[in-house]
DNA sequence: AGGGGGGCCTGTTCGC
DNA sequence: TGCGAACAGGCCCCCC
């Protein structure tokens, strides 16, 4: 499950391969995965135009053409990376675009992942919130920005267009650094405790971005390592063995629909 | 405004 | 053992 530190890493893999190029052709296997335009818009608006940059807004990587920006979306299963040569035997792979002597190959199983076509960045900037590692991020921006929002805070940390990027692993795991009960209301969390959720979100996150820099030398040819792998999980998944911190032991519930792990001892409702 | 549920998908895990 | 059901989840959309 690709989060901000996962689209990241795959982000600069990919950019060092395309920088300057031009796509010559687009072949789409899923149709879907073109989510607001055709073969034909990419014939006129994408091929044989320059990439001028690679860049990463949440959970989105993008594709400077000048004219039109080129939008992935990885979604849940999506890999997105540079080879040689198209693989046949691969069951999975969505669509591929040619560049100079190579292709940047979408391979996706479960089919959610998408590409889109922008022409720029103003309507992503609309819908999504703040980027958690740039200094905009604020801890006066996180104590306003709670206070006034009475959701359970683990929504509010899932939703894209308050802060971007964090997925349901990373979620769990700033929660039980903060000692935040994933149910508690944003607004009802003490100042101390929203203090620490800032100090943990920015440490899940740039923590994962540098092991994933580190442990697994080059993305592009070994994608499939990208995930958990460099991850030191303390909660996530640990449902039934005790919490590292306090002999607790680590509860699986639901919370929004999706998988939340927690520490009922040290992660208490009321803050 | 916020929460719940369905849909999109397929490989894996679970339960009878 | 073997099969179908349930589950996994990022995001969107609809409903209350």
């Amino acid at each position: 499950m690709p989060e901000l530190p996962e689209v990241e890493t795959v982000t600069q893999s990919v950019k060092k391969h395309l920088m300057g190029k031009q796509f010559r052709s687009l072949d789409v296997n899923w149709q879907k995965t073109l989510h607001n335009f055709t073969i034909s818009d990419f014939d006129s608006s994408i091929k044989n135009k320059v990439i001028k940059n690679v860049y990463r807004r949440a959970k989105y990587i993008l594709l400077d053409l000048g004219e039109v920006l080129m939008g992935i979306h990885l979604r849940m299963t999506g890999k997105l990376y540079v080879v040689d040569s198209i693989d046949r035997s691969k069951k999975h792979i969505s669509l591929y675009l040619a560049f100079g002597d190579k292709y940047l190959v979408f391979e996706d199983t479960r089919k959610f992942g998408r590409f889109y076509m922008f022409d720029g960045i103003d309507y992503l900037n609309s819908k999504l919130g703040i980027e958690p590692l740039t200094k905009d991020f604020s801890k006066n921006w996180i104590l306003e920005n709670t206070k006034k929002r009475n959701r359970q805070i683990k929504s509010l940390l899932l939703d894209q267009s308050f802060v971007c990027g964090i997925g349901n692993i990373y979620a769990d795991e700033a929660l039980w650094y903060a000692r935040i009960h994933p149910l508690s209301i944003s607004s009802q969390i003490s100042g101390k405790k929203i203090l620490k959720l800032h100090e943990g979100i920015v440490k899940v996150l740039s923590e994962s971005i540098k092991k994933g820099g580190t442990t697994i030398r080059d993305y592009t040819y070994d994608f499939a390592y990208v995930g958990n792998y460099a991850l030191n999980l303390n909660v996530f998944g640990k449902q039934g063995e005790n919490c590292p911190r306090c002999e607790g032991l680590i509860f699986k519930t639901k919370v929004a629909q999706r998988g939340t792990h927690y520490c009922p001892k040290c992660q208490v409702k009321i803050s």
